[in-house]
DNA sequence: CATGAATGAGGGTTCATTCAT
DNA sequence: TATGAATGAACCCTCATTCAT
């Protein structure tokens, strides 16, 4: 669990999780009322309950902790998406209520998500590429939860659109809230996008 | 087209403009390259072809620079979407036409769109009001686009979230090109999305 | 009148005394605002009534444009001070109206002495000489309206230092308001100070 | 003694107090030869003996440094008067010797003397307001040890009047240098002033 | 003689990072 | 391990001055 990418110079690896989680919680608070650039070091290490120099003593650049909290609302959506694929059984209404919840999730993750998508740039490219591979790996897992229902009439890359589709589409709802929250409720957002889906995935709902 | 939210010490309108383009040109480029945070405010001097004096002459802050970089970006998308529905009498093939347009436009674009996605937030809520509203605009053409080669039969909320994901996926084409560019041409994209938008449209190719 | 120890490149000399007199004019209200340091020299051609290039046909450097406010302030109350002596007889009761005049002066002159007491340091050495040496012609004259009424015994000193100390409390009327005028109205503030300086000439009233 | 007006991010208050006295006394060195303007905040950071990032740990703003200045000239001068005066009995010996102590003070700092005078009206009112009140209760200091040795002839106001003329012809005595130093010593003005502080309070020395 | 756009040195301030304790 | 004082490169922005028109 404990990202091993980033070093640290203390031996003790439960006190560097420990430590880290906190960083995460604190960076993260931080992260979304001013974003990654306006927030200081300084007051990370405040936030997080310890000093400038324990702080760093736990990463190395203030860019790590942004590798950190990705790491983390990345690894907290994929292990939810996971979960929700690995309990059911394949079946349209399995994939509905996948889909469902999914879309829940990223309502009450609207902020992380503004930060996934506002300093990904600012990554150095292996760091990058890493949390970029963990975005790939959901769009498949979802595509292979839509695979399952769906008969072989469908071409691959289609499938592989669907699930794109999908997954960008439950971001957007916190990402463009200014625009989505004044014509829909999370609830009629759901609904019509999981109709969009079944119509290009060809299905119908039981 | 020029701006007049940014105030400018210099009383020539016409040179305020032609130096604001080179404002425009230069930043964006830096911009595209480093992001907004890493590029400073000497360096857009340089590439846009004048001195940090003058570049102060033309604005009142680095924010300026990005107010006009947002403005021209969503007006160059703007202008393209309104040219290419006014000139198109409503009709299915002439809405795929539009979305095509869009589509390879957006393709044209990716940088631009990174941009726009990254330092919304930096902006501030005035300016960054100005600019979601000319997104909301645009969403708004599109629907109404669509509106016109629809049967009544679909509730406007429903077309509405199409013309928003038709936008958006717009947008993704460039934003998650990392992912979408492995597995897809930008033909095959425009394909893919527009079937699955008649089908949400319930609508049919000629 | 007009200062030839500034430089201009203007060869009109009735034009350059009028533009001069602007300078001052405006230069003196922003001083009185804002002081010498924080007024630009662009502030200054604006409410001179020109445009900055103007300006500069005028004047060589913005000190310039502090000694020329200087100058013209000393000058005035030197003309008033010339003034009221030449027009009196030697006696106790003239001295007395002159001191009398010379505060009032210093009354409406209260924002005027407060600039001459906080920039002189920034003027250069020849300039800011001629300032001071016009201020020694002031006490000087002072001194000898005193001379004139008051008998031998007093040593050349002694009415240096009263002639001084009127000078120096005249401008601390202005200076040091916030301290004397919650105790004092300026009639009283003469009244007191005039009574000193008799006992201090030891000549009394008549 | 440590002005907590100024905020520091430092915690050890006795490095604050031991830091900032080394502000105070390269800030006033340079302030004496070139002006708080002219003075940078490098300049002061290098004469203090530390780095600009240092500087900026004890104080928030140039202006604050400027505070600390003038806090200290003026708390010196208090604490020189508070010690005279509250050491002696009242009477007129003590009283002269009171004044002597304090012009020979004054004769000291003259150049403190003028950075007081030139950059008050740089301070924020709040500040500012600090600096005066003290001002102002120095004269009331004086007053009251001159009330204690005069007869209760004199009404209020002309004793305030005498001890604010001899507190500003004791900052004159270096403030107008230029124009005093030619025709006496400390000792003769002095001496002369002092006359005339007993004439105006109709007292006569034993 | 008047204009005002252009210049760039230099100013105040911030903040990621280090290292002695 | 934990601390926090110290560092200085680098940032954004101002403004006195010039000069082509």
């Amino acid at each position: 669990m404990c990202s091993d990418t980033i070093l640290s110079s203390i031996k003790d690896t439960a006190l560097v999780e420990k430590r880290r989680n906190q960083i995460i919680a604190g960076a993260l608070k931080l992260f979304k009322q001013k974003g990654f650039h306006r927030t200081t070091t300084r007051e990370i290490a405040k936030e997080s309950g310890f000093s400038i120099g324990t702080l760093y003593e736990y990463i190395r650049t203030k860019e790590d902790v942004l590798f950190l909290v990705y790491e983390a609302i990345n690894d907290h959506v994929y292990k939810h998406l996971e979960k929700a694929i690995d309990t059911k059984e394949p079946s349209i209404d399995n994939l509905i209520s996948i889909i469902d919840s999914y879309y829940r999730l990223m309502d009450e993750m609207q902020d992380e998500v503004i930060i996934l998508y506002q300093e990904v740039k600012s990554l150095e490219t292996d760091v990058k590429e890493a949390v970029l591979q963990k975005e790939r790996d959901m769009v498949l897992m979802i595509k292979k939860a839509m695979e399952m229902c769906v008969s072989g009439e469908l071409a691959d890359e289609e499938i592989e659109l669907v699930a794109n589709n999908i997954f960008v589409q439950g971001q957007m709802w916190g990402f463009r809230r200014w625009m989505l929250h004044r014509t829909f409720t999370i609830d009629k957002y759901i609904e019509l996008q999981t109709t969009f889906m079944l119509q290009a995935l060809r299905v119908e709902k039981n």
